[in-house]
RNA sequence: UCCGAGCUGGGGUAGUGGCAUCCUAUCACCCUGUGGCGGUGAUGACACGGGUUCAAUUCCCGUGCUCGGACCCA
């Protein structure tokens, strides 16, 4: 016997069943947004992630020589090679392009609740808008995957923040500031207390007075309020952001999504590349503690990868965290195989049974049979334990009478059929058993 | 990389310095006509390495793995 890798998992089909209708569910709603599926290699040239030094991503990436030498790598994420694939067609492609992709990455990090060195994701992008309305569809679809899933506004809070607005407010205390450590501060306010979180705004240049003011300010301003903030603030680049979140907060109300968001600028997103809008999922009675996915604005990151400067908007729900979110509130489908039919077989059916077979599979129905020569009970045990509605036994003494006997294995109840009589012409699943 | 807890058949467990228990699952048979809910049987475990000991699954050390947490989070 061979281990697993450590933070690699099998899904066996009971687990897998659930993965697929929560995945399904994810990609559906992304295809009635007009995003469209995109597939691209899981290993690429190394020097992607190498080639931009100081990135702590290199530390965890599955990287190796290739047996021309190439140094190649699994990939740790999508947007180097999304940033590619915009870039080599990026005359042809109609803006804006709007695509998902579900996808395993691997990263070479330490396993805990939520996190695996082999994770699925689906990323969901925009690239070629930077109108506000395009991140308010990001935002809307990502809102809306949720309830789609069976959560609704009590299960989940969504919070928009943007990256300038906590810049401009920043800088407007002094120029020095370093914008990027105080950022990362705020992502990491509520993890810590005050006092640390203080030190920390201190530690990026602002004065204990001033980190003070910057914290109240920051939880105290609501979507009303922003105009005070970036009056406040005093530079052109506050009253920007102002607008542009305000348009893109407004966009979302258009699109019906409001109910689910809400304004929350301590919201930061640890990752230094978003540029504009960053909003982040959180389980509303924090038991799971973690953020359960995030995403924003990053209109210089294309451009970083080598593509021509392109705005993006985009996020990625992660098969990881999310049914952690999914099971807390009770909604995480049924890890069970369904099945709509066995075809049980006794004495000398074999050839009648295998014809009921295909014509139940010919309407398109999940239809077993005896595979292994098993006994009446052992085939009834075995059609239980892949959940199936009804069992169609097809014996002997059943065939006699040009009939086959219906069992539903929910109630027990058995009922005949004649021969000529099933499988129905028409009927979905639910209908004719 | 660090901290904490743990590791006994596939899953769940009992237990012990000397015979490893039970439940469940799987497979077969009873059984060519009734599963989830009968009977019989079979398969199958002390994570790995080293040490102490006459003897280690048990005690000690190390490693691995699992779970939780810290750090990190292009």
């Amino acid at each position: 016997m061979y281990d697993r890798l450590k933070g690699f998992r099998d899904f066996y089909p009971e687990e897998m069943a659930a993965r697929r209708e929560v995945i399904d569910t994810v990609e559906t709603a992304c295809r009635r947004y007009g995003f469209r599926e995109t597939a691209s290699p899981h290993l690429e040239r190394a020097e992607m992630w190498t080639d931009k030094a100081g990135e702590g991503i290199v530390e965890e990436l599955y990287a190796f020589g290739d047996r021309s030498d190439r140094h190649v790598t699994l990939t740790p994420e999508l947007t180097p090679t999304a940033a590619r694939m915009v870039a080599a067609k990026q005359q042809e492609l109609s803006k804006p392009i709007k695509w998902f992709s579900t996808r395993p990455f691997w990263r070479y990090e330490q396993v805990q609740q939520g996190r695996f060195r082999e994770f699925y994701q689906t990323n969901i992008d925009i690239f070629g808008s930077s109108d506000p309305r395009a991140d308010a569809e990001v935002i809307a679809l990502g809102a809306e995957l949720l309830t789609d899933l069976g959560l609704d506004g009590d299960d989940f809070e969504f919070r928009v923040s943007h990256r300038d607005i906590l810049g401009s407010v920043l800088r407007s205390f002094d120029v020095d500031i370093d914008v990027r450590d105080a950022i990362r501060a705020v992502d990491k306010s509520e993890k810590i207390d005050t006092a640390e979180y203080h030190d920390l705004l201190a530690d990026a240049g602002l004065s204990y007075d001033q980190a003070a003011e910057f914290d109240d300010l920051i939880t105290a301003t609501t979507r009303d309020s922003l105009d005070d903030l970036a009056e406040f603030a005093g530079s052109d680049d506050a009253h920007a952001a102002v607008e542009n979140l305000t348009a893109v907060l407004d966009a979302v109300d258009r699109f019906g999504a409001s109910d689910h968001c809400e304004l929350s600028l301590e919201t930061a997103r640890g990752f230094d590349y978003y540029t504009g809008v960053v909003f982040e999922c959180f389980d509303s009675t924090g038991e799971v503690s973690r953020s359960v996915f995030g995403g924003g604005r990053y209109d210089d990151l294309i451009e970083s990868f080598g593509g021509e400067p392109t705005p993006a908007v985009g996020f990625a729900p992660g098969y990881a965290t999310l049914p952690l979110l999914l099971q807390r509130a009770g909604v995480y489908p049924d890890e069970a195989v369904a099945t709509d039919y066995y075809v049980l077989q006794v004495g000398d059916t074999e050839r009648e049974a295998a014809e009921l077979t295909r014509e139940l599979r010919e309407r398109e129905y999940v239809v077993e049979t005896d595979v292994s020569g098993r006994s009446f009970g052992a085939q009834l045990g075995y059609a239980d334990s892949i959940n199936a509605e009804t069992v169609v036994i097809v014996g002997e003494q059943d065939l006699a009478d040009d009939q086959y006997t219906l069992r539903d294995m929910e109630t027990g109840e058995q009922r005949t059929v004649s021969v000529d009589e099933f499988p129905p012409e028409s009927g979905g699943p639910a209908d004719d058993a």
